[in-house]
DNA sequence: ATAGCTAGTGATCAAACGATAAACAACCAT
DNA sequence: ATGGTTGTTTATCGTTTGATCACTAGCTAT
C-alpha cells in the first residue's frame, strides 16, 4: 500500500550529459555532499542529490574512494592556484599592507563551510595530502611572512627562520583560521568582522615579532623576563 | 577450509565483571576507538577491541548512539572539573605567571590525541555541547583572562568585555590551542616545546593586549595607522 | 554441592552499504 | 527514419552494519 501508492514513479526524462560535465558536476557535488555528510556519506544518498541514480557515479569513478580522491584535490589545490608567495614578497607596497591583502584573500577562499569541512574531516583521516598542505603553507606562506619581517626590521634576510621565528606565526596564522572554524563549522558568533580580525591580528603580530626578535641577534630559549611590561 | 581452520575457537575463559567496572571499561575504551575511527566505527570492531562479544555492548548501552552520548559527556566535561576560573583570579600571584600555569594545565589535559580528535569529530557533528563548551572557554576562561589584564592596565573591570578584547583573547587562545592539533591531530613536527610556545604566545597576547586597549578608553573600530612601528 | 541470578555468548535478522552486470534510451551520423 | 554508440537505469550480488533473541556459564547465597 504506502510501497506501492506511485508505483510508476514518474521518472523525470533522463539528461545525458557530455562525460565532462558530468564528471566535473560529480566532484562539485560530491564535495558539497561529504563536506556535510562526512566521507562515510552513503553513495545512493549522493546519487539522489545528484539527480542521478546511483551506479552512474561507477561509470565515473572506479570507487568510491577514487571519487574522495578527486574531491580532495579540488579542495587542496584551489587555494593555491594563486600567486600568493608573490604577493607576499611585493616590495612595491607596504609589509602591512601586502599582510592584510593576503589574509583577507586567503581567508576569502578557506573560510566557506564546505572547505573547512573537508578540511577538517581529511586531517582527521591523516592523510598524506594533509601534511603536504600544511608544509606549502610554511613555506610558501610562513617563512615568506618571516623574511618579511626579518627586512623590515632590518634583520638578515638570508638564514632560513629560527624554530620560534616559525612557531610565532604558526600561532597567528593558526589564531586567523580558528577564526573561520568558530564561524562556519561551530557557528559560534563572531564578535567583529573579518577585516577587523586579521587587522588586530597582524598588528599584534608585527609588534610581537619585533619584540620577541627584533631586539637581540641571538633569541634566547625562554625570555627570561616574564611580566608584562 | 580458511573459515573452519580453527573450528573450536579457544576462547577465553569468559570473566565476569561487575556492571559499574564494565561500563566504565566500555565508555573509556570506545573513547579510544572512537577517537581513532571516527564515530562511523564498527561496534564489531570496538567489542572485539575490548575482548568481549558486540551483543555485549547492547546489555550497557540502549544503542551506539548511547554509548556515543557516554564518550562526549566524559570528553567534555573531563577539563571542567578543575577550578580554572579560580586559578585565573587569584591575585596573589603575578597574572604572567596564573596565565602561564593555566595554559600549561589546560593544555595538558586536552593535548592528547584522544581528546582533540573527540572534539573536532563532535564538532563536525555540530552538537549542542560542543557550542555549548565553547561558551564555557569564553565565560569562564576568555572573558576571566580580560578582566585581569583590564585589572593589570589600570582600567575599569566591571563592564563586559568589548567584541573586539574577546576577539583578541580568541586569537591567542585558539592559536595555542592549533598548536596541540598540529602535532596530536597532523603529526606536524612542532618547533619549540610546549611551555616555550606558551611563554611566548603569552608575551604577545599580554603586550598587544595593553597596545590596542590599553591607552585608549574608547577602542576604535579599526586603527587608522596600518604600518607597524 | 547446588540452586538461582545474571553477565556474557552464539546465531541471526533487516537494513544499508559498495559494487557489478545487463537492459534501456538519448543522441549523432548517415 | 534508422542503426550504432554510449550515457543512464533497473535489478541484484555479497558484505557489513546496528540490533535482538534464546541460550550458556560464571558468581553468590544458602
Amino acid at each position: 500500500m504506502t510501497k506501492k501508492a506511485t508505483p510508476k514513479r514518474s521518472r523525470a526524462k533522463q539528461r545525458r550529459l557530455s562525460p565532462d560535465d558530468r564528471r566535473k558536476e560529480f566532484v562539485a557535488k560530491a564535495t558539497e555532499f561529504f563536506s556535510e555528510e562526512g566521507f562515510g556519506g552513503g553513495t545512493r544518498d549522493l546519487a539522489r542529490r545528484l539527480g542521478v541514480t546511483q551506479p552512474l557515479l561507477y561509470r565515473y569513478f572506479p570507487s568510491k574512494d577514487d571519487l574522495i580522491k578527486e574531491v580532495y584535490r579540488k579542495v587542496y589545490l584551489e587555494p593555491f592556484d594563486i600567486g600568493w608567495d608573490r604577493l607576499l614578497a611585493d616590495r612595491s607596497r607596504s609589509f602591512r599592507d601586502r599582510l592584510q591583502e593576503f589574509y583577507e584573500a586567503y581567508t576569502k577562499v578557506i573560510f566557506t563551510r564546505k572547505w573547512l569541512r573537508i578540511y577538517l574531516y581529511s586531517g582527521l583521516k591523516g592523510l598524506d595530502i594533509n601534511r603536504w598542505y600544511l608544509s606549502v603553507v610554511r613555506d610558501k606562506v610562513l617563512v615568506r611572512i618571516i623574511k618579511e619581517c626579518r627586512h623590515e626590521a632590518g634583520l638578515p634576510v638570508q638564514s632560513k627562520p629560527t624554530a620560534s621565528e616559525l612557531e610565532m606565526a604558526w600561532l597567528f596564522h593558526s589564531g586567523i583560521f580558528y577564526y573561520g572554524v568558530r564561524k562556519y563549522i561551530y557557528e559560534a558568533p563572531v564578535l567583529v568582522d573579518k577585516e577587523q580580525m586579521i587587522s588586530n591580528a597582524l598588528d599584534a603580530f608585527l609588534a610581537s615579532f619585533e619584540r620577541l626578535f627584533g631586539a637581540a641577534s641571538v633569541t634566547p630559549r625562554r625570555p627570561p623576563v616574564k611580566a608584562v611590561g
